[in-house]
RNA sequence: GGCGACAUGGCCAAGUGGUAAGGCAGGAGUCUGCAAAACUCUCAUCCCCAGUUCAAAUCUGGGUGUCGCCUCCA
C-alpha cells in the first residue's frame, strides 16, 4: 500500500519498520473547550487509517495523546475559577463522549502530558548535554541553529523564518526561532513541576516527543495530525526527537486537511466552529462519517448543511439495504453468510487470491452463491482494497459500498436469500472497516412501547383488510410525524423503523 | 514576501495520457390500494490561453480565482 508522506512530499510504498508491527502516533486535542467538527474530521480520519491497517493484517499500536497542560488551559481555568486539572478533566470527558458518539474507536494508549513530565525532563536534559538546548532564567530553549535539518518538514528555511519575524522575540532566547522546552513559573501558585531548572512546566512540543518515545520507541512508522501542526509543532517535535536520539523520528508524516465554513478554516481562534454536540443533534455518527469520508483526507472539506443532508440520505440507502434484507431473509442467514465470507475476505486481503487451497469451503459456497455474483463481490472487494491502498482513497472505497448495497437489494428481489445475505455480509464488513455501523438502529427502549407499536400496526392491518384506506393512511401519516416510518410489504407483515 | 495546495454536471466528489467512479437532488418508468423502500432508464467533456503528444481533466508554460501554513489551532 502507498501513503503520502509530508516530509518527502511523495506518495511512498508503506512498509513498517519492524515486521508487520505499525507504530502510529496521533496528536490529540488540547482539552480546554468542546471538541468541534474539525476534531471530528481529524480523529475520524485516523480512526479509519488505523482500522484499515488492522484490516490489512498489521499489528497496530495506536497512541493518541491528550494535552492537559498548556497556556490556554491555564488561562481558561483562571477565567472560570477552576484549577487547570479540573478544567482539563471536564473537557477531556467531553472529548471522550464525542469520540464515542462518533464511533471513533479508542486508541490503544491515550497518555496525558501531565503524566509524562519525568520523561520530558529526561529528553530535555539529554538535549542540554548534547548542546541542542540551553537554560535561560529558568526556561529551557531548543537551539534551532544547531539542528541542521530544521525547517525540512514545514518547508521553511531558517533565513525566511527569521525575516518573517512573526515569531516571538525574547531576551531570554539566543535566536527568535528557538522554542521553549521548559517554561519557568512566573508566579508561585501556578501549576508546576520540579525540574533541574527549577519549578516550571513543559513547552508544547516536547510532550509528543516524550510520549511517542515512551510508548512506541525512538522511531515510529506513522505520525499524524492536522495540517496546521506541520509547522511549527511537528517540525519542533522532529527536531527534538532526532537531536536527542540521533535517528529519523518518523517514517511517514501524515496530515489531514481542514474543515472550512464559508471557505474559511474552522478553528477555535476564529470562533467559527460548530461543536460535535451541536452537530449530533441533527445528524448521526454514520452521517457525519460519510460526509467526511466522501472527501479525500488531505483535501479541505467545506461544511454545508446541504452536504450533510446528502450524506444523511446516502447513509439511509446503506441502512435500508441492511434493514430490508434483515427483514426478508432473517438475521440467522446474515450470520451464516458472515461465516462464509470471512475466510474469503481474509484470504484476499492476505494474498489477493481466492482461497482455492481450501477446496471444501469453496465448494460449499459454490453450491449457495451463483458464480457471477461471487465474481462481482470479489471484484468489489479488490476494488475496495486497491482504493484504500492508494493513500486511503475513501471516496473511491465508498463507491464500493453503494454498489454492494445495490447488488444485495437486487438479489433480494430475485428471491435468493443466501446470495442476498452474502452481499450484505460483505457490505457490513467493509462498512465497519470504514467505521460505519449500519446495524445500529433507533429502537423503542421499553417493552410496553414495543407492544403498543405492534398493536397499532395490527389495527392498521385490520383497516387495510377492510380497504379502509383513509384510516390506514391516517395511522401511517400520524406515525410519520413521530418519525416512525412504515413499509408495507406484499404477503408479509408491515415493518416499521424509527428514522431521525 | 517565503512555502504548500485546490479549481470536474444543479450540489458534494473520485479520477493513475486513451476518451469522465460514486453519492445527493431532478426527470421517466416498474412495483404498491396509495405511499415508502427497492429496482430500471436518464442527466458533464473537466476555470481560461498556449504547448508537448496519434491521444490530456490528467504532462509543460502562462493567466485568473480560492484556500492553508509561516503565531495558538485538528
Amino acid at each position: 500500500m502507498k501513503i503520502y508522506d509530508t516530509l518527502s512530499q511523495k506518495i511512498r510504498e508503506f512498509h513498517p519498520l519492524d515486521d508487520n508491527k505499525v507504530k502510529m502516533y496521533v496528536c490529540g486535542p488540547t482539552v480546554y473547550d468542546y471538541p468541534h467538527l474539525g476534531h471530528a474530521r481529524c480523529y475520524i480520519t485516523w480512526d479509519v487509517v488505523s482500522r484499515y491497517l488492522r484490516f490489512k493484517g498489521y499489528d497496530v499500536t495506536y497512541v493518541r495523546n491528550i494535552t492537559d497542560v498548556d497556556d490556554k488551559i491555564i488561562n481558561r481555568a483562571r477565567e472560570n475559577n477552576l484549577t487547570p486539572k479540573e478544567l482539563a478533566t471536564t473537557y477531556y470527558k467531553e472529548f471522550q463522549k464525542a469520540m464515542e458518539a462518533l464511533n471513533v474507536a479508542p486508541p490503544d494508549i491515550e497518555p496525558k502530558a501531565t503524566e509524562t513530565i519525568e520523561d520530558m525532563i529526561k529528553i530535555i536534559k539529554k538535549l542540554e548535554e548534547k548542546g541542542y538546548a540551553y537554560a535561560s532564567e529558568g526556561d529551557v530553549y531548543f537551539r534551532v541553529s544547531k539542528f541542521k535539518k530544521y525547517g525540512r518538514l514545514g518547508k521553511q528555511s531558517i533565513d525566511d523564518l527569521q525575516s518573517g519575524a512573526r515569531v516571538e522575540a525574547s531576551d531570554k532566547k539566543e535566536n527568535p526561532l528557538d522554542f521553549a522546552l521548559w517554561k519557568a513559573i512566573k508566579t508561585e501558585n501556578e501549576i508546576s513541576w520540579d525540574s533541574p531548572w527549577g519549578k516550571g512546566r513543559p513547552g508544547w512540543h516536547i510532550e509528543c516527543s516524550a510520549m511517542s518515545e515512551k510508548y512506541l520507541g525512538e522511531q515510529i512508522d506513522i505520525h499524524a495530525g492536522g495540517q496546521d501542526l506541520i509547522f511549527p509543532h511537528h517540525e519542533n517535535e522532529k527536531a527534538q526527537s532526532e537531536a536527542c536520539f540521533d535517528k529519523d523520528f518518523v517514517n511517514f508524516w501524515m496530515h489531514n486537511g481542514f474543515v472550512t465554513t464559508n471557505n474559511e478554516k474552522m478553528s477555535k481562534s476564529l470562533g467559527n466552529f460548530l461543536t460535535i454536540n451541536d452537530l449530533l443533534e441533527k445528524y448521526d455518527a454514520n452521517t457525519i462519517r460519510l460526509f467526511i469520508l466522501t472527501n479525500h483526507y488531505r483535501m479541505p472539506v467545506e461544511f454545508a448543511d446541504e452536504s450533510l443532508k446528502a450524506a444523511k440520505n446516502g447513509v439511509k440507502r446503506l441502512k435500508n439495504a441492511f434493514e430490508d434484507i434483515k427483514n426478508t431473509v432473517g438475521e440467522e442467514k446474515i450470520k451464516e453468510a458472515e461465516k462464509l465470507i470471512t475466510p474469503i475476505i481474509d484470504e484476499i486481503v492476505k494474498t489477493g487470491q481466492l482461497p482455492f487451497h481450501k477446496i471444501d469451503t469453496v465448494q460449499d459456497i459454490e453450491e449457495i452463491i451463483p458464480a457471477s455474483l461471487m465474481e462481482n463481490c470479489i471484484k468489489n472487494l479488490k476494488y475496495f482494497i486497491t482504493a484504500m491502498d492508494e493513500d486511503f482513497n475513501t471516496s473511491k472505497a465508498l463507491s464500493v459500498l453503494f454498489d454492494i448495497a445495490s447488488c444485495a437489494q437486487k438479489t433480494r428481489e430475485s428471491k435468493n436469500p443466501e446470495a442476498s445475505a452474502f452481499c450484505l455480509a460483505l457490505l457490513l464488513k467493509l462498512a465497519s472497516v470504514l467505521g460505519f455501523d449500519l446495524t445500529k438502529s433507533e429502537s423503542l427502549n421499553d417493552e410496553l412501547s414495543s407492544q403498543l407499536m405492534e398493536l397499532v400496526i395490527s389495527i392498521r392491518q385490520k383497516a387495510r383488510e377492510e380497504k379502509n384506506w383513509a384510516m390506514s393512511d391516517f395511522i401511517r401519516d400520524e406515525l410519520g410525524k413521530l418519525n416512525i416510518v412504515l413499509k408495507d410489504q406484499k404477503d408479509k407483515p408491515t415493518i416499521w423503523s424509527i428514522q431521525d
